[in-house]
RNA sequence: GGAGAGAUGGCUGAGUGGUCGAAAGCGCUCCCCUGCUAAGGGAGUAAGGGCUAAUACCCCUUCGAGGGUUCGAAUCCCUCUCUCUCCGCCA
């Protein structure tokens, strides 16, 4: 959510930010809102008080046995007024609130304009597409012929987009998500946590994934309707829910691993085939609570982390910075990571690192006791791939292919594999 | 799933219709006192919101949540949630 002071005092320039996103804010029908608010506010507010105080003064007089009939006359239709401006104050209210939990978060300066994807702009590059010297095959090809991806049970039992992995392949993806919590937690600094893959309504507010995006998310039919967390940013971001963090707490930073279920609701016919875009999926998160102010640096540091375990499995990768365009609803600054995949001769997406500042903080009331205030301040939140696991398995497949069709394992990921260094039939 | 108990400020815990945002204690902050330490004395110490240039006043809201009764609710009534104890079931 955007400071509602913000808001009303310098609507034109919020639009303006906006307006990058090419989020149309309609500045003027939100101030006549913000006007009726304040009139109905400021009124409520004095009747109550006025309220208040004769509720007082009938105690002092009934104390003191005196007749309290004519105070009652005086107060009779004080009742029914203060409630027709409460229920008015109310409905505006929750129209204001509707509006600002529908806006997205104003775009950091250094955000470039643009309209998608492809005007992202790339940051730095690691390592050199592989060139494997016969022709690529994808992981598809190469989960299928090694007869450990499966996707004909996996349709079978839960229909497209998911899949079976058996063996080793399926080992794989633990010995990867084992050696990047162990990464993250033990250089890094990220302590470990386990939480719900279920939650309610109010975690997907505080995040950013409510309202405006629940085609997006699985709900559960039970009498207190559950949703299948999207990622570990829903869980493990409102652990700082309502909480107020001493300044010698921050940076707090997490990992976890969980799966992640997306509906991918409009995402027909793009990857339909393989495991690019799952309905399920393994991924280690990030997250970080840190003072404001030093979220942009956090933010690198952030990205960082997930680049070390791309160059521990020697991917070769570049960053790109989110265009206005193409930049999640909430964030107010994205890095994506993106892997060669020589399957498909080009980078896709496998981690995405966002700043999202105060943002998310101020719609769950994540705070810290500002040491040179004395007060309660919303703090900043990132989080970050760090990095997907089904992403990270198919390009160690398609990178670490031999023409034979065995796939080699990345030395740190060996140990892992009980010193297994190739997956092959058989 | 069954039976019972409970939910109050950073913590413990009082408060069953009025001057209660809330006793007392602990903790914390500041001041005083005291060779040091220990002890002692005093003052202060919730959050959100409105108004505002203001983190100054003033006002509103909040005692698990939501509704209700009342001029007035932490206190009475209803519904819900959560926690604890015991039983059952289970990983």
């Amino acid at each position: 959510m955007i400071d509602p002071k913000l808001l009303r005092q310098s609507t034109a320039q919020v639009a303006t930010n906006l307006a990058r996103r090419g989020f149309e804010f309609d500045g003027d029908a939100y101030l006549v809102l913000e006007e009726r608010r304040k009139a109905l506010q400021v009124e409520t507010e004095s009747l109550r008080s006025e309220r208040n105080s004769n509720a007082k003064n009938i105690g002092k007089a009934k104390a003191q046995g005196e007749d309290i009939e004519p105070l009652l006359a005086a107060v009779k239709d004080l009742g029914d007024k203060l409630e027709s401006r409460e229920s008015a104050l109310q409905e505006v209210q929750t129209a204001l609130n509707d509006i600002e939990l529908g806006l997205p978060n104003l775009l950091a300066d250094d955000v470039p304009v643009g309209n998608s994807e492809s005007d992202n702009t790339e940051v730095r590059r690691w390592g050199e597409p592989t060139e494997p010297g016969f022709t690529a095959r994808d992981h598809i090809d190469l989960g299928e012929s090694l007869g450990m991806l499966d996707f004909e049970s996996a349709s079978r039992i839960s229909g497209a987009r998911f899949s079976v992995m058996h063996g080793p392949l399926a080992r794989l993806q633990r010995a990867l998500i084992q050696f990047m919590l162990d990464t993250h937690t033990a250089e890094h600094g990220y302590q470990e946590v386990y939480v719900p893959y279920l939650v309610q309504a109010p975690a997907l507010v505080g995040t950013g994934q409510l309202p405006k995006f629940e085609e997006d998310l699985f709900q559960t039919k039970s009498e207190t309707p559950y949703y299948l967390i999207p990622t570990a940013e829903v869980p493990v971001t409102n652990l700082a829910r309502d909480a107020i963090l001493e300044a010698d707490q921050l940076p707090s930073r997490f990992v976890a691993h969980t799966p992640c279920f997306r509906s991918e609701a409009g995402s027909y016919g793009q990857d339909t085939r393989g495991m690019i875009r799952q309905h399920q999926f393994e991924k280690v998160e990030l997250v970080q609570f840190v003072e404001p102010g030093k979220s942009a640096d956090a933010l690198e540091e952030l990205t960082g982390h997930a680049e070390v375990i791309l160059q521990r499995l020697e991917l070769p990768y570049r960053v790109v910075t989110l265009c206005s365009g193409d930049i999640g609803f909430g964030a107010t600054k994205t890095y994506d990571i993106e892997v060669w995949l020589p399957g498909q001769q080009r980078y896709r997406e496998i981690s995405s690192c966002s700043n999202y500042n105060d943002y998310q903080a101020r719609r769950m009331q994540a705070r810290w006791r500002n040491p040179s205030t004395g007060r309660p301040e919303l703090l900043h939140t990132l989080n970050g791939s760090g990095v997907a696991a089904g992403r990270a398995l198919i390009a160690i497949m398609e990178n670490y292919q031999e023409e034979d069709g065995s796939i080699r394992v990345p030395a740190v990921l060996q140990p892992y594999m009980g010193g297994l260094t190739k997956l092959s039939r058989g």
